[in-house]
DNA sequence: TGTACATCAGTGAACGCGCGTTCACTGATGTAC
DNA sequence: TGTACATCAGTGAACGCGCGTTCACTGATGTAC
C-alpha cells in the first residue's frame, strides 16, 4: 500500500532511534534485524528500503546516540553554577541513573570496543563522529591552551566510559555505586589538576 | 589413539591460550569454536573432551590474560625508581604497543562490555577474576588508607582500558598516539592528587 | 468528476551461511592376565 | 615377556538454529487522462 509523504521518513527514524537502543543493550550482534523491526511492528523485509545494510544502520545509530549524549552532557554544564560545570558534566556520566540505562546512555561505553574491531576501512563514519564530539566538548573544558583542553577532554570521556562499562559488569548495586562515587572523585580532581 | 599422561592437560592449556588471544582480538562472538582449534591443529569436536561449553573456555580465557596483565603491571612497577611506581605502571598500560597488542593487551579492554551484557547469573567467574587483580594492585597504590587506595585504583585501571579501548578505534596512528600521550600525564596528575 | 494505471513502503517465504554442539567412530597406548 | 582388551583424546559428518539479505507480491494512494 501506499503512504502519504514523509512517511517513509518517519519510519526511518523510527528505525535509527529503536536500534540505537538496541544496538548499546545488547552489542550489534544480539540485535537482529527482525527483533527490531518487529519493535516498530514491522516485518524484517522491509528494512531494505530504507538501509543498505545493517552496517549502515549501526553508523547512525552511534552517531543519533553520541548527540543525544553530548546534548546531556551540554545540558548538565549549562545548568551548572559557575566553577562547578566539571563536576556537573562528572556527577552527569558517573552515576547509577547512567549506569542502570545502558539502552539510552552513552554508546562510546557500551560500544567502543565493536568499534575498535570493525575493519579499518569502515571506522570513518564512526570515528567522525567521535571527534565532533570531542570538538564540542573540549570548550568547556578549563585549560591554558587548545591543545590542553582537547587532551583532558578525550581522556576524561574516554575514561569516564570505560569506568562506566567496568561498573556495569557488577551485578551488586553497592558495587557499582562505590565505583562510581570514586571515580567521581578521581576524575573531578584530575581535571582540574 | 591414546595420548600419553599429561597430554590432555597441555592441550587444555593450548586451548586457553589461545582463546584468550583470539577473544581479545575478535570479541568472543567473533571467534568460532571451530576457528581456534583449527590453529591448534585440531578439529572442533575434540573441543568438548575438555570444555562443557564454549562459556566455560570464556571465562577461564579471561581469567588467564587478566593474569598476565597484571604480571605485566607489576613487574613495572617493581622496575621502578622509588617514586616513580605510578608512573611506570601508567607508561606500561598507555603506550602504542599496548594499544597495538589487542591480543596479548589488557582483557578488561577488549571485553568488559560483553561481560557486563552476559547474564547476570554467569558474570560471577568474571567479577571474582577482577576482584583479584584489584585487590592484587591496590597494595602499590598510594593513599593514605585502604579504602582510598582501592577506589584510586579501580578508577585509573577501569579508566585507562577505557582510553585503550577508544584509541584502539582509531585508524590514524598519530591519533592514537596523541590519545595515549595526553591520558598518560592525566592519569598520573590523577593519582598523586 | 470519474477511471485506469503507476508507485513503492511494507510483507513474509526462502536462501545461504556460520556456528555451537552432538555423536559414532578411530586407533595408539596403557593395563590385566 | 607376550597377548587381548579397554581407554579416551581426537576426528569429521551431521543437526538445529539464528540471522543478514533477497525477492515476488500486495494494495492504498497518487497521478495522468
Amino acid at each position: 500500500m501506499r503512504y502519504p509523504a514523509h512517511h517513509k521518513q518517519q519510519t526511518r527514524e523510527r528505525i535509527v532511534r529503536a536500534a540505537s537502543r538496541r544496538f548499546r543493550s545488547r552489542g550489534t550482534e544480539g540485535a537482529p534485524i527482525a527483533d527490531l523491526m518487529r519493535d516498530l511492528r514491522l516485518t524484517h523485509g522491509g528494512f531494505y528500503r530504507h538501509f543498505g545494510s545493517k552496517e549502515g544502520l549501526v553508523a547512525e545509530a552511534f552517531e543519533a546516540a553520541l548527540q543525544e549524549s553530548g546534548d546531556r552532557a551540554v545540558a548538565a554544564i549549562e545548568k551548572a553554577a559557575p566553577g562547578g560545570e566539571m563536576q556537573a558534566l562528572i556527577d552527569a556520566y558517573l552515576n547509577l541513573r547512567h549506569c542502570e540505562d545502558i539502552a539510552g546512555g552513552c554508546p562510546v561505553a557500551a560500544l567502543a570496543s565493536e568499534i575498535a574491531r570493525r575493519p579499518k576501512g569502515s571506522r570513518n563514519p564512526f570515528l567522525q563522529v567521535l571527534r565532533s564530539h570531542i570538538r564540542r566538548m573540549e570548550q568547556y573544558m578549563p585549560g591554558a591552551t587548545l591543545e590542553q583542553r582537547r587532551q583532558k577532554t578525550i581522556a576524561l570521556f574516554t575514561g569516564m566510559a570505560g569506568t562506566l562499562t567496568v561498573a556495569r559488569a557488577f551485578t551488586d548495586e553497592q558495587d557499582r555505586h562505590a565505583i562510581l562515587d570514586g571515580a567521581r572523585k578521581f576524575y573531578l580532581a584530575a581535571v582540574n589538576a
